[in-house]
DNA sequence: AAGTGGTCTAGACCACCGA
DNA sequence: CGGTGGTCTAGACCACTTA
């Protein structure tokens, strides 16, 4: 009852029926990855379609990454198949960081530090390298117990940033774009247990050595420059992190709505 | 009202200098967000191109997510700018997985299960319903001291996947895709720490309560039908996990066209 | 110089939506 | 029903690559 051969004419416009059978026919192997596809006009007769509705088709193709066209050369085939691709997407940075959209934040201290070892193996940067550090707590709103508490280190040179950190890290991190001229283009993000140290643990309300979530995040510009660096701690069940991988289809039809967002654990 | 033609006209093709000032009047407020722009025989002569070129500027502002077409309907505003996106991309589902290459696997028990409440609420299943569950411990090749505890659960109508799982999920997910004919579209990945309990940590060798990474992955075919889901609690330190979010540039090459986002975000 | 894809025009018919 | 975007044709000129 699967008999691959058995594809029927691809239903649909036309275009997509031309497209269908040049996937077809590469996945086959006629057309060879690395070699050229017929020219347009040999499709058009082939296909006895109009080159608008041949060039409708092969955009589709060059869209999910099947064949690229050279202006000059002709239409390379690339690859046999649509590699499966999985992706996650934010909206925007906030999404990434405003974990819980109603909290608030306090700060504890701000400061300029050198880093220790500890800091240097945490942050990936050299020992003795200074930066600006932020420490605070976040809170839901309406409870008293904090979610997590978060070092925020920048460059020195923006330790003048203004200190109403109310909007968290992203406004941080927009103060510092708006003064490098800088755009983020990039975030590593580094996720682990750990047991808490005591003094965050006394900060956080639980014991210490707990379990506690510790997330890193280093922004960076482009060139590799470490714009800004976040730890996050939070003890266990406080809140979770989730991300959801959808399937890159070739054609990316429908809206899609992935996003890695921090949801928090139930009360 | 400033005359917008003193802004250079830009350079490139004639759809690209329509899509330029179809962006820039959608930014200045001209066309606001949720109305509908002149249609296609308005543009084509607000413009003095032909509806082909019309049709090949308002593409690439579908493409960046600026406005959608309906057929019947119009051409809706989506969006005043195109918002920065940041995605993080795998190349398979094994990227995902294979945390670490050079591991192997030890099947501890594999065998029907119910879910109890515990389990229930952490695979957000029916209390009751009936799993495949497979128990495993994976551990680096070169050491004895295991990384992490996994229960993969499957339906049960999978219980029969073969049992020799070095392959670990991926396998598993291979052999589910195959039997059933779907492919896995998302995965809904959910990351907090724990506490570990004193059956895994025996296993794991760690003493008990004491801090793990849990990592819940749930792996979705179409209509959101659950193939598989895993847990793995790994204890603090033994692994990390890390992604990388990468800036999206708004019209970059390969039209991966992401699909419209409803929330305009950020002020 | 010949041939490729890139762009553009003018015109046509269609399915679909809303009044 | 009239108007919208969706599809398709036939033809044209261009910039570019390759020989």
């Amino acid at each position: 009852m699967t008999d691959p051969r058995h594809v029927p004419p691809s239903a649909g416009p036309r275009y997509q029926q031309v497209a269908d059978a040049l996937a077809r026919d590469i996945a086959r192997g006629l057309y060879e990855v690395g070699s050229l596809l017929p020219t347009e006009a040999q499709l058009c007769t082939l296909f006895n379609v109009s080159r608008h509705t041949v060039r409708e088709a092969t955009r589709r193709l060059v869209d999910v990454g099947l064949i690229s066209r050279q202006a000059g050369v002709g239409t390379r085939v690339k690859a046999r198949t649509t590699a499966a691709r999985y992706t996650a997407s934010l909206g925007s940075l906030s999404e990434l960081v405003e974990y819980i959209h109603s909290t608030r934040l306090t700060l504890l201290s701000a400061g300029s530090v050198a880093a220790d070892a500890r800091l240097a193996e945490t942050l990936h940067c050299r020992r003795g390298q200074r930066w600006f550090q932020l420490r605070t707590l976040r809170y839901p709103v309406d409870r008293s117990e904090p979610i997590a508490y978060t070092e925020i280190h920048v460059p020195p040179q923006f330790r003048d940033i203004e200190q109403d950190i109310d909007g968290g890290t992203v406004s941080i991190l927009r103060q510092i774009e708006l003064r490098s001229g800088e755009r983020v283009v990039e975030v590593l993000q580094e996720i682990g247990a750990c047991a808490i140290p005591a003094p965050q643990a006394r900060l956080l309300g639980v014991a210490p050595r707990s379990p506690g979530l510790q997330v890193l995040r280093t922004y960076r510009g482009a060139g590799e420059r470490t714009l800004c660096a976040s730890l996050i701690v939070s003890p266990a069940h406080r809140f979770t992190l989730s991300t959801r991988w959808r399937l890159e289809q070739g054609a990316p039809i429908g809206p899609h709505a992935p996003a890695d967002r921090a949801s928090p654990a139930p009360a």
